[in-house]
DNA sequence: ATGAAAGCGCTAACAT
DNA sequence: ATGTTAGCGCTTTCAT
């Protein structure tokens, strides 16, 4: 079944058929003969072939490095609902942590196949910046800040920051469980929030008191041990992540130290998990899946408005939300 | 940039790149002047064209009702890394839980657009059936049995069985926190598991021992509520999922029950969350990444061999997991 | 082994 | 408001 045929059918030629599909200019009359043997046969129109000639695909490419995130699945159901509501289908692709992938990707949705790029990233190399370059639709980054880009984040800097400042009251001993700094946001802003926090408060963060983790609870567990050995009268841990907090927290409870009376802890993310521990964690709770939403507005944009689109930066709000495994919070 | 640009400058008709590009018969030498005008030009072949010429688009739909879930994320990693594999893109329709959106986009895959489909269904209506009965692509179920269809699930009916085996061990008021019977696999199933697994042991399950969640964790905790105000003496609570298992943990817990020495309790599951609370939860390990897996292999046979292909329906294992929420457990 | 030619199903410019 | 027409970029006979 095709154009041709329901022209036929319908006693109209293929462009009357094609104008009614695309709402174009149709007497009424022709229009109810189309609508009532288009849906007597079922038609649907081929995309393959409205793809060929129109050149616009209805699909955006998402490029994650792991779906199963609290995080990134939030942002990603934030990203889903957005698409489909404007009538786009999404093309997820993972890598699953393989920078190399990442490119990988990009290149296939180079000059085909997508309208639009959403790249949930977390590193950038020059290759990244030439592959992005020589992209020929449009792109969103979407959780870290990249310049010369549209692109929505946290607010991780303050998040760390609003957080830090909350446990200097109740902390005198502050250490902190980071992740790798070539990660801008997640690494290098919320290091940065703490530091500069603690710095207001005058405190400081001295290197012994800094340990750097993997995005997982067994790395959050090693290296609270780590610190723990290398700083024993250590009384809070601020960690990058609530996934690095419960694995802190795990090993604390199970060296014995009491939390929050002797060690009081806390994560950034608001995941599910950070409700579930005991005690449950304080945490920041980052918008991730507003921040998804957000870039799918931002890559609309781009589509519709073309080179005059302006390119933006969209950081969002977070909230301090305060539990059980601070000094002051309250266990849920 | 297209074909016919690329033949020119390689000297050669059009239908010779065609034949280079699918690996048709060419000789050596005019194979490497193509490939060096495709590798000094940067072409790609535009992917509409070939789909709209050969009807083979290489993208899989996938259709889930969330996408922030920890069995589903698993579930849809194991799809996306094997279609990748394949060299399939793969499509994510996310419902929100909407079932007439699972009908939507089944129309929307239907004829068009993609090779197969992977519906991660959870309830089955007749209006499902006729849709799927309507589609034209190979399609897998994952994580329910649909007879008729090619399918992939998790044996529930023994997760539930062994994890009641083991714990009527240890309990003897055992009731049992579930979800709608509409859902045949994480409903009913496991419903079923619990039942005849108490019966092998002397023991029944009386319906006021038995209470209908969501599959949220607020849900658990209402409904543990509920259950200990009718059975104040109950033992032991199993639950059909870890996240009910959670949240009717929390509840106990603040009840003033100890876990496990006054009321054990346990999930299905294996989710992360099973990991972190406080006792961790005794769970059911259900292969979930794995079952995303055999999804993806099951659809691409269903593919490659068309009407000969043979329908196929892969149960997983399961394994129980003992942890501190049981008595007789181990505290992480 | 290669080229010529037909056509996949559709949209958009043009003419009326 | 509608029809005619010319492709979009590719694959696949059919010749040679």
């Amino acid at each position: 079944m095709n154009i041709n045929e329901i022209a036929k059918l319908a006693g109209v030629s293929r462009a009357t058929v094609s104008r009614y599909l695309n709402n174009g200019y149709v007497s009424e009359e022709k229009k109810e003969r189309i609508r009532k043997i288009i849906e007597e046969t079922g038609y649907q129109p081929s995309s393959s072939a409205q793809t060929l000639r129109s050149k616009k695909t209805n699909f955006i490419g998402v490029i994650i490095p792991k779906i199963n995130s609290d995080s990134i699945s939030r942002m990603v159901s934030g990203i889903s609902s957005t698409l489909a509501g404007a009538g786009y289908q999404m093309l997820l692709a993972c890598t699953h942590n393989h920078e190399k992938e990442e490119l990988r990707f990009l290149n296939l949705f180079k000059e085909n196949h997508v309208d639009g790029v959403i790249l949930l990233g977390t590193i950038f190399t020059a290759e990244h910046r030439k592959v992005l370059k020589s992209l020929s639709v449009p792109i969103v980054i979407l959780s870290q800040y990249l310049s010369g880009y549209s692109c929505v984040y946290s607010d991780d800097y303050r998040a760390a920051y609003d957080l830090t400042s909350y446990l200097a009251g109740t902390g005198t001993r502050i250490g902190y469980l980071g992740v790798t700094e070539k990660d801008e946001a997640v690494g290098k802003e919320r290091l940065r929030g703490v530091r500069e926090a603690l710095q207001d408060n005058h405190q400081t963060l001295p290197d012994e008191y800094i340990r750097e983790c993997m995005f997982d609870m067994e790395s959050g567990a090693a290296q609270a041990k780590a610190l723990l050995a290398d700083v024993p009268d250590i009384d809070t841990v601020i960690c990058a992540t609530d996934t690095i907090a419960a694995g802190a927290l795990q090993f604390l409870k199970s060296a014995g130290k009491r939390v929050p009376e002797d060690i009081q802890i806390a994560g950034i993310g608001d995941s599910s998990l950070s409700r579930v521990t005991e005690p449950s964690l304080t945490t920041v709770h980052l918008y991730y899946e507003e921040a998804g939403t957000e870039a799918a507005r931002l890559l609309f944009d781009l589509i519709q408005n073309g080179e005059a689109a302006i390119q933006k930066e969209v950081k969002l709000d977070c909230k301090l939300i305060v539990q059980g495994s601070t000094r002051g919070g309250e266990q849920l």
